[in-house]
DNA sequence: ACCTATTTATAACC
DNA sequence: TGGTTATAAATAGGT
């Protein structure tokens, strides 16, 4: 515009590129506000340089915020205030939600009972009475799991008692065992079990089984649940 | 600027106004576009006249809330933008918290038994044994107060009938009565209040109390729940 | 940051 | 609103 016309298109020259929107801003700026006072009226500029940098300019008597609140006022619908207010709606029936099902859960640990009506009541024993007897059967499935699991072990640990046996038996010829009893019970049934984990009973087994004894390998290594059964 | 120099102060004459207003609009969004093309920039301007009207240039590529957006970021702080997280954050917070409640309830009925472990199995078992206790004695204890309830009105409404009978023996002279019973079983206990409520056994009181009758102000108006027992 | 030749914006007019 | 024009203002390029 002067010293020469300019096209308008990206300056290359960084530097002149920073000094043009330094001034061009405050020219911007400058007209925003004669416009302002002249014509009695509001202006918000926001503006960022390719660097980032943020410069705003706003009507004295006013603010950003105000203006742009305005602004989305008068547009009317669904740029910011409407996502607003749903989300707020949003909040508060999850709060609702939450409290109710807080108190569901109360209710079925048996408080909050003076806010039901007798049939509803009756509904909640049944209900739970239902779900008590399914989570003793899943209880009792997982013991039987779990005791399944248990004779197996105490299977194939016995066997290497057995093997272990025979071994010592070569190798000391004809001198007497000692200490060890071999167990027959080992394919017992839940009573048997229990008295394995029981505390004050004898131990059955009584041979330190050393980790690196070379038929220790015959067992799975990851087998921990072995241990316990070991002094 | 042009014929003649003129003072930055409001235009009084409105027609000149919003002239100026709206050609100076104008040049300002010419220069805004000019700013952004030269210099790789991004500006928003939001504007109102005096009347109100709004008009709004923002530079291509983009747009005036993301710009916004952009603006609050980069203020940082607690214009809109933090409080919008903030909701957000507790929205996510809420959702999470809801699920867990739900997942809670489902074990409660006996459901997803596969995430527990024996260890919260049996808690949990004996939780809701506590739990269905209480409840069965909550049931228990409302079912012993309507008893007790219905044991008074029964009782009133006996000694109503008393009354009537003696009145209608009085009125009728020696004549025998008819169809009715004077009932000595209302103190009988849960069984027989049983009776009452179940679908088909024979009513008892037979005679249709008249909402005017003139004994019926003995009763208390509002008494509901005797109305079954008539006919 | 200042200077200034030149371009651009625009006030007052229709 | 849109066009014209004399003139004020803005500014590119140089220092």
């Amino acid at each position: 515009m002067a010293r020469g016309k300019i096209q308008i298109k990206r300056i290359e020259n960084p530097t002149n590129r920073q000094v043009t929107y330094s001034k061009r801003r405050n020219g911007l700026f400058k007209k925003a506000n004669e416009l302002t006072v002249l014509c009695d009226a509001r202006v918000s500029i926001i503006m960022f340089s390719s660097t980032g940098k943020l410069h705003e300019y706003i009507s004295p008597s006013t603010s950003t915020k105000e203006l742009f609140d305005h602004y989305q006022k008068t547009l009317g619908v669904d740029l910011w205030i409407s996502h607003f207010q749903r989300m707020q709606e949003n909040l508060k029936k999850l709060k609702d939600v939450n409290r109710n099902l807080r108190r569901q859960i109360r209710q079925r640990m048996g408080e909050y009972m003076n806010d039901l009506s007798f049939e509803e009541l009756r509904c909640l024993e049944q209900d739970m009475d239902n779900a008590v007897r399914i989570i003793r059967e899943r209880k009792y499935r997982v013991i039987s799991n779990q005791i399944e699991t248990h004779k197996k072990k105490l299977k194939s640990v016995g066997e290497i008692h057995k093997t272990l046996l025979q071994e010592f038996d070569i190798a000391t010829g004809e001198e007497p065992h000692y200490g060890l009893v071999d167990d027959e019970g080992v394919g017992g049934d839940y009573d048997s079990m229990m008295r394995y984990s029981g505390g004050g009973g004898p131990r059955i087994f009584a041979l330190r089984l050393h980790p690196n004894h070379p038929n220790m390998h015959h067992a799975h290594p990851s087998d921990l649940t072995t241990y316990p059964l070991l002094e």
